[in-house]
DNA sequence: CATAAAGTGTAACAGATGTTACACTTGACA
DNA sequence: TGTCAAGTGTAACATCTGTTACACTTTATG
């Protein structure tokens, strides 16, 4: 889960006209400064907004899977392109530039033409829609279970899941507790525990399983 | 948030011919028994299937805002259509069916010809997805929040922007430990030092928010 | 290779929440 | 009105996690 989503580089040459959108495509670009406050809490969203250059922070959930706090989001990439669809259509929490930005704005009623008319648009929309919904869905698992080697065994019976019983994990504990919402050495402590069980065994970053049922255990 | 979802309510009548859907809609209807498994975690969604008579239960997080578990899903209302355009798109839960059921299946390449034919059937595709993904996001600040007196101050400070100082809950002690995932009686302990420390006051199931600064101090 | 920075293991203690148990209050209903 | 079930208040104790601190190991960098 990258903040550069692929899904919608298109926007970023918006100006090199590369066909991706019709020529009328009612829309507008609007620039603001840096460390301006650009939405509020509360804020009715009744366009699609896409930061195409720049970047911006809000607080909210993370896409690379932090808790709450602050998001960085950089171009190109849309904001909040859930809510603008949603029966209570309001910004959930503030936006504030980190830099001077450019953001393009199509009001509702041009997205939902473009929807109609432009199947790729309307493909890209949904996708990107149903991987955050996806991705929350998954956080908010890791989340609702309350012990840490339940957390533990949860990710890692997912990345077992993917990879087999034997697989490399590319963050450091720090990361790692920051992911699971857990102080540092709590992790630690569970994961030397887990190990003196023999449940698993890490090796550098190197994980393996080896009592699965046991680590099913964790997950009550 | 109610399971019987309006927005979804024409699937109901579908053999009405009440003339919501075009003559040459695509798909097909599917009916299980009692007890049946009809869909494992894992198994790829490729295809909206709407459960359009009975209901069923699946493990995951449920509407009504209770934790991890068991959630019943009675028609008419759709099966994980978020799942349908992610890029993985495999159910993340079992669903087994708890009477008998009647279940439409739409193909992938059917929805997104209604969708970009028939705008109200887009409309309703894109609110309900776009409900739900607000919905998990909200549950998943309040998950973030660590401390109870920290959900408490949330889930007050919540219903105060719709209602104002004043207001009435209509869950129980019990209802809202679920609700936030944390024992009864530490719910319980937890309410009551509020109201001695003059925070709050709770007369039967009226709340009354006595001092706001302090509530959100305890947001952390 | 030397050094600093980052990452890890671990311990002692504090604080918060869960568990269990029980008494009391309220409300529904015969 | 009496009775029972549901809901609430509260206490003692167990358990888990966070906090702080520090030593050790690994990695990056000059």
């Amino acid at each position: 889960m990258t903040n550069n989503n692929p899904e919608w580089t298109c926007f970023s040459h918006l100006d090199e006209e590369n066909g991706l959108f019709p020529a009328d495509m009612i829309y507008s670009i609007h620039t603001y400064r840096k460390n301006e406050l650009i939405f509020r809490q509360g804020d009715v969203c009744d366009a699609l907004f896409v930061l195409i250059q720049g970047s911006v922070k809000t607080e909210m959930i993370t896409e690379n899977g932090n808790l709450l706090g602050i998001e960085i989001i950089k171009a190109p990439r849309p904001l909040a392109p859930a809510f603008l669809f949603s029966d209570n259509n309001r910004f959930p929490v503030d936006v504030t530039t980190l830099e001077d930005v450019e953001i393009l704005r199509i009001p509702k009623t041009e997205v939902m033409r473009l929807m109609t008319s432009q199947p790729d648009f309307m493909k890209q929309f949904l996708t990107h829609n149903a991987n955050r919904t996806q991705f929350l869905t998954n956080r908010l698992q890791l989340l609702s279970i309350k012990t840490i080697k339940g957390k533990i065994a949860h990710f890692l019976l997912e990345q077992s899941n993917e990879q087999g019983q034997k697989f490399s994990i590319n963050r450091n504990q720090t990361e790692l507790a920051e992911f699971f919402g857990v102080a540092r050495p709590s992790l630690a402590r569970s994961l030397s525990e887990m190990v003196q069980e023999g449940i698993i065994s890490i090796i550098k970053k190197e994980y393996t399983i080896l009592n699965n049922k046991r680590l099913r255990e964790l997950l009550v």
